[in-house]
DNA sequence: ATTGTGGCCTGCCCGC
DNA sequence: TGCGGGCAGGCCACAA
């Protein structure tokens, strides 16, 4: 599924769009504009307007135009097209079929092409002036200090600190998952029950995860991945994997390695 | 304020 | 072969 991997991915992708002015929007399901934005709104307020800018704060996407910013997200089985092409086909639990149907909202540019948002199951959504200031720094980018503040700071169980997108911004599940197997810490853990030299190695694997899963395609392609089913056993140790639900979510963790 | 829970959306997969 | 239940998780509303 989309975490800050593949919304930077279609951040990238979007870029050809850059310096196009909106000719047309499509919009036709209500339940895609979020917040306080209404469809009529987006038709009214986007039409005529010159992309200027291509931001990503965690799992938003932010398009600049001269007139309002339009958030884009993207939920669980969201993807971008970009003049009719997708930079990522398939995702993780979504559907291999690619239904035009599933276009929950797009503009079309003068001169030609397109941006699209195509989600089968309408997890994403589109809103006009998103409050950036709800998301916590970006997990890419976010320095020693502030992330331990952020762990230190709360005594819920580290994974849904983590996944907190308020306090830090960009990682799901499966980024979250393969983080801490390769920290070696246990997601049920408070999160300010962490010694220094935890939320140091905490943070360098953090970075260190999304950098090589970003090289190597996505959140999907994480070393714990493959043996995240039931039954599943530690790649690292053959140990087996504990399985449960860990800050509303489903979570496999080494029942060795990882404490 | 913080923390936890449940519901929303819909396609797919498994078992009967 | 068809059908139904369970499952996936990002996000939000809501409760305590």
């Amino acid at each position: 599924m989309p975490e800050m991997l593949e919304i930077e991915a279609y951040r990238r992708a979007a870029e050809p769009v850059l310096g196009r002015t909106v000719s047309s929007v499509h919009a036709p399901d209500e339940w895609y504009a979020k917040g306080d934005t209404t469809t009529d709104q987006l038709r009214a307020v986007l039409t005529g307007v010159t992309v200027t800018g291509l931001r990503r704060i965690g799992k938003l996407m932010l398009v600049d135009t001269d007139g309002p910013v339009l958030g884009l997200r993207y939920g669980m089985t969201g993807r971008i097209l970009v003049d009719e092409a997708a930079p990522i086909e398939a995702l993780e639990y979504s559907s291999d079929r690619n239904d035009p149907a599933w276009d929950r909202f797009g503009v079309d540019f003068s001169g030609g092409g397109s941006l699209v948002i195509r989600d089968p199951r309408r997890l994403g959504g589109v809103e006009l002036d998103p409050d950036e200031s709800k998301l916590g720094p970006d997990a890419a980018a976010v320095t020693r200090t502030p992330f331990g503040a952020i762990v230190s700071g709360s005594s819920a169980p580290l994974k849904a600190r983590l996944m907190d997108q308020a306090k830090l911004a960009g990682l799901g599940n499966l980024l979250v998952d393969e983080t801490l197997f390769r920290a070696g810490l246990a997601p049920d853990r408070r999160a300010n029950s962490l010694a220094d030299e935890e939320i140091s190695r905490l943070h360098r694997t953090m970075r260190r995860t999304i950098m090589v899963l970003g090289e190597r395609g996505g959140s999907h392609t994480g070393d714990l991945q493959p043996a995240r089913v039931r039954g599943g056993l530690c790649p690292r140790d053959g140990a087996e994997l504990n399985r449960a639900d860990v800050g509303g979510r489903t979570t496999y963790w080494c029942s060795q390695h990882q404490h």
